[in-house]
DNA sequence: CTTGCATTTTACCGAACGGTCAACTAGCAT
DNA sequence: ATGCTAGTTGACCGTTCGGTAAAATGCAAG
């Protein structure tokens, strides 16, 4: 059971860099294969498709940010508008130290995915709705618990969320097009200047 | 010399909404070709390359775009702060009406592009960076005649424009992750809320 | 020792990929 | 009429694509 396991994980673990730096179309099974040293008859035991592989490689990049940076940025001892300046900072330090080892500034893989799959392959589409779902909840539990301590005038917390997660999609792309993280240094703060007023 | 011409145009002709609505890996010259009513060879006599005949694509859109919507937004009789307005509207319009047709929200193809290629082929991202890089002059120019007029308040007229571009396509992203252009409607208009302060 | 199941191996499928090539056609200028 | 050239044709290149099927292996429980 331990070496099944292993040999599913390191398929995923092959897959995650290469979806993240290239594209889904452009990385094959073959290529994921021969780097984590399994058949591809192996692979199709684990996986039934393609799509499935992608599916779970998602499902740990968004476990990893949860546990990691999101869960530090997030963290209710800080004051609720600094943990929206740490999870673009968060975002900033991740690009750079990738762009540092890489060559290369990769963004974000939802992002990336979202654009290149979701006319396509609308279980993709929802899967990456999903993440974008629990993402924009984080930030409208923040942008309320700030209206809350009076820390930020009234607004209306949802639209502001998905207003905030939009920008931060954006300015990653922005730098992805230049190649430079620090674009999301530069823009990134303007975050918090983000505003939907409440409905009358 | 004429048929040359339409032969070439018709290969752009064919591939504009295929690049648009799938992806650039997705999207095969032979598809391209036989929607054309064109022999493959004859392709390669007017396109070096997949990569030459998506830069003609990116083209016709960016001039698609500058003497249509574009040139109406940002005419200088409107008031500074009413062209970005328009600008949105414009983008809601246009992928709306997409969806009407095709069933789907497509997005910006700049995006779309951006994010699949710009890790692997530095051409294809430089075309792209000038075609953001022309799109953020624009919003530039018009958030320093904002400021001159005294419709705002001084800010750092470039970073902004910057940010102002980064959120129309963070939008966008989220929009087709939603399949759903109303997202466009809701959050654009915050557009206008988004500020970098000027340097002191 | 045997049965049964999960895993792995290997060979294979048809289709599509981007791109090349040589031969051919048509129109125009000399 | 002849030669040049832009354009076109259709066959072809090797490679890769996602996915399949059957046989072989390892292992653990009865």
């Amino acid at each position: 059971m331990n070496i099944a396991t292993d040999t599913r994980s390191r398929i995923i673990a092959a897959a995650k860099p290469r979806f993240h730096s290239r594209s889904y179309a452009n990385v094959g099974i073959q290529e994921i294969c021969e780097s984590a040293g399994v058949q591809k008859g192996s692979f199709y035991h684990f996986f039934p498709s393609k799509r499935d592989l992608v599916m779970a490689v998602i499902d740990e990049f968004a476990d990893e940010w949860a546990h990691g940076f999101v869960a530090e940025a997030f963290d209710p001892a800080l004051p609720p508008m600094e943990r929206i300046d740490y999870l673009v900072d968060a975002a900033y330090f991740w690009q750079k130290s990738i762009k540092q080892v890489h060559g290369r500034m990769l963004g974000c893989i939802f992002g990336n995915l979202t654009l290149e799959v979701s006319t396509q392959d609308d279980i993709l589409r929802a899967k990456l709705l999903a993440i974008f779902s629990r993402a924009k909840s984080r930030f409208k539990d923040t942008l309320e618990e700030a209206v809350a301590a009076g820390t930020i005038a009234p607004l209306d917390a949802d639209l502001t969320a998905e207003a905030m997660l939009a920008y931060l999609e954006g300015v990653i792309l922005l730098a992805k097009s230049q190649n430079d993280p620090e674009v999301i240094y530069r823009l990134g703060p303007a975050i918090k200047t983000l505003r939907v007023e409440a409905a009358a």
